[in-house]
Parts: structure tokens; sequence; C-alpha cells
DNA sequence: GTCTATAGATTGATAGAC
DNA sequence: GTCTATCAATCTATAGAC
């Protein structure tokens, strides 16, 4: 690492707003703490980005990694989503927070909703075709949100100190439950 | 109703206050902004309430009407619980909301805390006492929220279109499933 | 209790030299 | 691409007259 080289002042930039959206939200970051923690100039920050707004929501792109989602028998699939959402938690519960916390800011309540379709409903939706499947894909994906709402939005330290496996093994069998009915 | 009659400045001001952080939120809602909608002015409201964000956290406190919840026996608390919640939605939604979308203050997060504790865990935990209760309890509790998260946070449309009966049905026997399991 | 006036800081965004 | 300088608006909160 050499001082004055590489990493061009856009991407210093970037990786800078999406640390303190993460870290603080959208209303509590200025563009001018962007700017100071990418040692640079908070006109460049609205030049190579057009808007704090825009910045925000090219930097909050949540993504789950749903390839193994897709490749596990239906009767395992909700353990197995509960396992993902928290194996992949790192990367993905600091941006979702910050877009739940900004969602009064209408283009962040947008993108929460495409986040919450695109990565909940969609892939549950996919593995329950058929009459009642949307509502219990909802449903599904309610429950699903209920768990990143109660760690990561409230912060429940009993929940959050509990062991992992056994909140995959209990709040999973709820999930199977309404992807398959017992009845 | 005559103008210039009756209702103290510092009740308009509560009472616009209330309004606005539930339409807008706190970050969005400003102290003038305030001021105007109870006709009165921005410095009387840091006058009667010390500051913005004291005057958020006393006019955001939600409180669920529990009592129908002790009554009921627990076999049929699910349900119950999920009734009580969509049938109190009107008073508890918006003020639940702006908690949600206001958590980035650490202040507002606290209450955000307490509300889900003593709404959601606490009224449940006092029915389920024995080992592991309270990570029955606190997952319960994550489930109820994330109906509310969905429906209110991320506002999901077929849901708030469905039938509620359906839901709380549906959703319900999942809550008592946690609380009473099969097995 | 209520108001005017304003402090004092911070905000997002722009113009224009280099 | 990068910077200085700054605009113009907004913000919470306070001081002090009435």
């Amino acid at each position: 690492m050499v001082r004055g080289e590489g990493v061009p002042t856009r991407e210093r930039i970037r990786s800078a707003a999406s640390t303190l959206f993460r870290e603080r939200g959208y209303a509590r970051s200025s563009v001018r703490d962007i700017a100071a923690l990418a040692e640079a100039d908070a006109a460049l920050v609205i030049r190579h980005f057009g808007s704090k707004e825009l910045l925000f929501l090219e930097t909050m792109q949540p993504s789950l990694d749903d390839e193994p989602l897709l490749a596990v028998p239906l009767e395992q699939l909700g353990r197995r989503f509960v396992e993902v959402v928290l194996a992949d938690a790192d990367e993905f519960s600091d941006v979702y927070l910050a877009l739940v916390r900004g969602s009064g800011e209408p283009s962040i309540a947008g993108r929460l909703r495409t986040v919450h379709e695109e990565t909940f409903v969609r892939p549950l939706l996919a593995r329950l075709p058929g009459q009642g499947g949307e509502l219990r894909a909802r449903l599904a994906a309610a429950l699903i949100g209920g768990l990143l709402y109660s760690l990561w939005v409230v912060g429940d330290e009993y929940l959050l100190a509990a062991d992992r496996h056994e909140v995959v093994e209990r709040y999973g069998s709820l999930l199977q439950d309404i992807l398959t009915p017992a009845a």
C-alpha cells in the first residue's frame, strides 16, 4: 500500500458512503462526512454521483446468495432459508437496516420494497406454485422479515446471544410449516 | 367551534407533533413545521417540551390494549394476538412505523426496544413459564413484528389487500405453533 | 404565556479556476 | 479530474422584550 497510489477517487467515495450509510443511516450521514472519510472534496461527491440520494441508492443494494436456496428440496427450504439469511448477515444486515431506517424517504422505501420482493418473496413464490401459493409465500416472507427485524432493528439481545442452531431449528420449522403445511 | 377559544397552545403543539411525526417521521418533521401546523410559534415548541427529541418521545408512545390477551385461553392466544394487533392497527401502526424509521436515533431505538419488550415479549412471556419459554416468547415476538414489518414498513400490497380473517387464521396458527408446539 | 429576532451551526448543491 | 469558494436554504435552540 503506497500513499497517493491506486484507488480512484470515485471508488474511495463509494466505499466511504457504503461505510457511513451502514453505520449511521441516510439521515445522519452528510455529504461532507462522506467526503472526509474518502479523503476527497465534498463537491466531488455530488459531481460523481449526482446527489446524496442517488449515491445512497447506488451503494445500498443488498443481495443474498440465494443459489443454495434453490438447490434444496422443498421439505428443507424452511430451515435452509433461515440458515442462509443468518449466514449472510454480516454483508446483508447493515444494508438492510439502512433501508428500513431510511424508508421514510420515498425512493428508499421503493428500494426496500424491491429488495423484499426479490430477496424474500420471489424465491419462495417460485417454489410454491398453485392455489394459495402467493399468500403462503408472502406470509413466509413476513416471517423472515420478522427475524431480521427482531435481531437487527430492535436488537433483541436474548436472540442475538441465543444458539444459532436452535434459532434455525425453531424458526426454520415455523417457516417450513407455512411452506408445506402438515395438515 | 369558536375561533380563538379553548385548546391550550401546549396541547395544540402536542397534537400537531403527533400528526407530523406519524406522517413524515422524525427526520423529516421540523420544529418549524410542527409550530406552523399548531398555529403557534416555533420557539414555544422548544419552550414547552425542551427539544424536538423529547417532544418525539413524549408523543410517540404506542400502546396496545392487551386486556383481551390475558383473558383468552393459551390455546387461542396465537390467533387472538394477531387479531388484536391488526384491530388496533389504526392507532398503533403509524406510531410504531415512526419508531422503526427513527431508530437510527439512539434514544428512539431505546424506545422501540422498550415498546417491543412491553407490548410483544412481556405478554407472551407471562403466558409461557418454565424451561424454553423465553426463547419461544421472543421468537413469537419476532413473528408478530414480521407481520407489522411486512404490512406497514414494506407495505406489501398483496397482504394489505388480503382477507383479514385468513391472515389471522394462517399467521395466528403459526404463532400458536410456537406458543404451544404440537409435538 | 407568547412573541420577535437571531444566534450558530449544518445542510445539499453549484460555479468556475486550475 | 480536482479544487476553492460560496450560495441559499434549513436546522435546533436561545435571549429577551412584552
